[in-house]
DNA sequence: GCTGTTATGTATAGTCTATAACAGTTATAA
DNA sequence: TTATAACTGTTATAGACTATACATAACAGC
């Protein structure tokens, strides 16, 4: 599939039709027709992936969180005194990415790596202070904002299905 | 989120119990607990979402077709006579970008770029009897494999349901 | 012709993903 | 004990995808 997030469509002019789209007779400048591709679960899947990252960043956005900061911060809250390794993969970042996100985090102390004692090799990650107020704030925002619209949009059964569906498909496909 | 294709999670050893994971007497080495993440719909997508991409990939590994190139020669066959602008407008992709993304296809022989005649600006692209037919294959090795596979994951009924409801994200959110 | 707009293309930057390799540390086996 | 293997965090780097600014040619209206 393809899908990013630009291409306004039509942009919709306000104005008097500057020169075509009049759908008057000869012009035929009818929307394209999707086909089977609406049919694909993939284009699909991706296209309500992108719009769900977006509203996401829109609602956390007086935060200044992504969607992977936010899913590192709520795995840390969950699961304290784990290294790296064992955060970056569980939620399938590599390990020398997972590197320059946790420099983010921590420069902005919103968690910090602390020297296992028992391996020296190990960085056991710890929220801060202010990477739980952050995080108790995220949460506020993402509940109220972001997965409220979506219940309001498919409804709380419809979402739950949909919920069960992917978690289904992302573990045994 | 997160979320990419690697981390394979535990590794699973097959042999004798290495070194950890014994599960004997002080060492919890328990899998790391979701928690909330868990109910979070933009993470199961994305999780998802990356299944069913490396599973069209697989299923359509013998024609070197991406979902984004395949979105792009069936809309070509779906729409014939249209320009670079409308194509790459309606699958979401920036006009800088769709490009190199032609360029790939035309050197493959899949589809061609033609003056149009009416404005010397447009480039009318058009499948070429090649793409036609990798196509069709490629509308083979989908439906037999790749979206058979998750019909049978889900059930045809559900597999309704969800893209429905992937739609409507997709469309209204 | 002149002005403003459109279609394509180039250049470029930023992000995300992926692999190889290294240093320091720990575990395993001879 | 000592050599070897494995593991942790890290750097370097490459590729793909996304995004913006700009240039050029062509069109539309005056």
């Amino acid at each position: 599939m393809t899908v990013s997030k630009a291409a306004p469509v039509s942009a919709a002019k306000a104005s008097r039709p500057a020169r075509k789209e009049p759908a008057d007779a000869a012009t035929e400048a009818t929307a394209l027709q999707l086909g089977e591709l609406s049919e694909h679960l993939g284009y699909a899947l991706k296209r309500a992936q992108l719009k769900i990252f977006e509203d996401f960043l829109r609602c956390v956005a007086p935060l200044q969180l992504t969607p992977a900061q936010f899913s590192v911060l709520l795995l840390l809250d969950k699961n304290p005194g784990r290294n790296q390794t064992e955060i970056a993969n569980t939620l399938g970042i590599l390990r020398p990415n997972f590197v320059a996100m946790l420099d983010g985090l921590e420069s902005r102390d919103l968690c910090a790596r602390i020297r296992s004692t028992n391996d020296r090799r190990s960085h056991i990650l710890a929220l801060t202070d202010k990477g739980r107020t952050v995080l108790a704030r995220a949460r506020k925002l993402v509940a109220a904002k972001h997965e409220a619209r979506l219940n309001e949009l498919l409804g709380p059964a419809n979402r739950a299905a949909l919920l069960a569906m992917l978690t289904t498909i992302a573990k045994e496909f």
